[in-house]
DNA sequence: GGTACTAAACACC
DNA sequence: GGTGTTTAGTACC
């Protein structure tokens, strides 16, 4: 069976991962294109470049309603991105429940949040529900701005002054974090009082520190953090926001718990390699050696976005695997997506391996696992519609005309283990976020000696 | 179910 | 051997 599909036949709804509006999709991109293009700030009034900072007016208080916070979307500023799918039924890019994963605050305005808020990215316990005080060095030092944030004031500072509108507050205070919300980076920026402080439900760290921090678990925390936040803190300890490897490296000796296992325990360096690889925050650059052309070193930098508005989880990306190969300009060389695809399909297939082993010793696993193929790999018709397990598991109207998800169902027999395969090496292409797949370039380019057909 | 970590494999340099 | 990429399994929430 050869499964052909064009973007006529087929437009993919992407799962926007909580991407910035305007994040750069697709490979036309000869530069990360930024978000902050068509970023409203929350007068409502466009920001036309990227390094423009927000206007704050000392003297603003914060009526929620002229943010359009209660109005439909179509009626901002900025127009959202609109895809189609195959029944021709059109979807707003924002009309999505997905909630902004950032390691860090986000400006970008899109719809769908809770209390009807049109600010995505921000958690409402932690949303700067105020303005905070007229700074004059934020008009002269646009960078204090773009790299800091404002955070939930300390409410001991905090005087409301609606006693009808708890929204409409004045902040006499502000406290500067990084992006990362990390302490440790800029907590000379921090006022003392606020540590050790109690983080809240609401924090973006993967819902792992609703825990009192204390002054003593600070360094803790930090190794707690997930690999792409401090990554994203090593490249912003920099001013130039770009590393080699080895100093990625370096810096987690220094800043964190890895490499203390000894030399054996290779497998942080491992994860930091593969959140590099697959997080659009970071990039790859070359530079050349001074005094050696011939030489190159690689940099990873952080992605212009990720300095902005900090950096997204990592697995974000997994959806739609290998979603972050089509978003860079610098598109890696082929052989190495290959290679590492191949790899990938190796490491499957070694597992399966093994695991067949482990099912002649005990068929009742064999069993288990029969039940489970049969269930992902049949027609939605005759499956009712089952979603695949899968995280990049399409929405259902995505799922109206042919797709190759899911494989044909006759008989509820286990199939051989390399159709299996196979299949699932276009299942991926299916699913991509920002590319029409399924097209005789990507056929040859990307999918070099490994057959689309079965 | 989503997120994060980890292991593993491959190819390139 | 280091690096970059990809896939997948598992644990945790």
């Amino acid at each position: 069976m050869l499964i052909t599909m064009n973007s006529g036949q087929y437009r993919h709804r992407p799962q926007n991962h909580g991407l910035p509006l305007d994040y750069p999709y697709g490979d036309s991109l000869g530069s990360s294109m930024q978000s902050t293009q068509h970023m409203v700030s929350f007068d409502g009034s466009s920001r036309s470049r990227p390094d423009q900072p927000f206007v704050v007016n000392p003297s603003a208080t914060l009526p929620v309603n002229n943010f359009g916070l209660t109005s439909p979307m179509t009626s901002l500023p900025q127009s959202s991105t609109i895809w189609s799918d195959p029944n021709n039924s059109q979807m707003s890019f924002d009309d999505q429940t997905t909630t902004n994963n950032y390691y860090g605050y986000s400006a970008v305005v899109t719809s769908s949040e809770q209390d009807n808020s049109l600010v995505r990215g921000i958690n409402f316990a932690g949303v700067p529900r105020t303005w905070p005080p007229y700074d004059p060095r934020m008009l002269n030092n646009t960078d204090v701005f773009e790299h800091s944030y404002m955070m939930e004031p300390d409410k001991r500072n905090v005087h409301n002054t609606s006693d009808e509108d708890p929204f409409v507050t004045k902040a006499t205070s502000y406290v500067r974090m990084s992006m990362s919300q990390s302490p440790k980076v800029e907590n000379d920026h921090q006022e003392p009082h606020l540590s050790p402080t109690k983080e809240t439900g609401d924090s973006d760290d993967g819902g792992r520190s609703s825990r009192e921090l204390t002054a003593m678990d600070v360094d803790e925390h930090t190794t707690d953090e997930p690999y792409a936040k401090l990554i994203h803190r090593a490249l912003m300890s920099v001013p130039s926001h770009s590393m080699v490897l080895q100093e990625i490296y370096q810096w987690f000796r220094e800043n964190t718990g890895k490499g203390n296992g000894g030399p054996e325990s290779k497998g942080w360096m491992n994860s930091i390699r593969h959140n590099l690889s697959m997080n659009a925050a970071f990039k790859k650059t070359e530079r050349k050696l001074p005094g050696d052309d011939t030489k190159k070193s690689t940099e990873w930098v952080l992605e212009d976005f990720a300095i902005k508005d900090g950096v997204q989880s990592t697995t974000r990306y997994r959806k739609g695997t290998g979603a972050k190969r089509f978003m860079r300009s610098d598109n890696p060389t082929p052989s190495r997506q290959s290679s590492g695809r191949k790899g990938g399909i190796s490491a499957y297939k070694m597992k399966m391996q093994r695991r067949a082993v482990r099912d002649r010793n005990d068929p009742r696993r064999s069993l288990h696992r029969h039940d489970i193929l049969c269930s992902q790999y049949s027609y939605p018709a005759q499956a009712g519609m089952q979603r695949h397990s899968s995280p990049s598991t399409p929405p259902n109207n995505e799922m109206a005309g042919p797709t190759p998800y899911f494989l044909p169902k006759t008989e509820p027999v286990e199939q051989p283990f390399d159709e299996v395969v196979r299949a699932l090496q276009d299942v991926q292409g299916v699913y991509h976020d920002d590319a029409p797949l399924f097209t005789h370039q990507h056929h040859g380019h990307y999918y070099d000696g490994l057959p689309s057909q079965f």
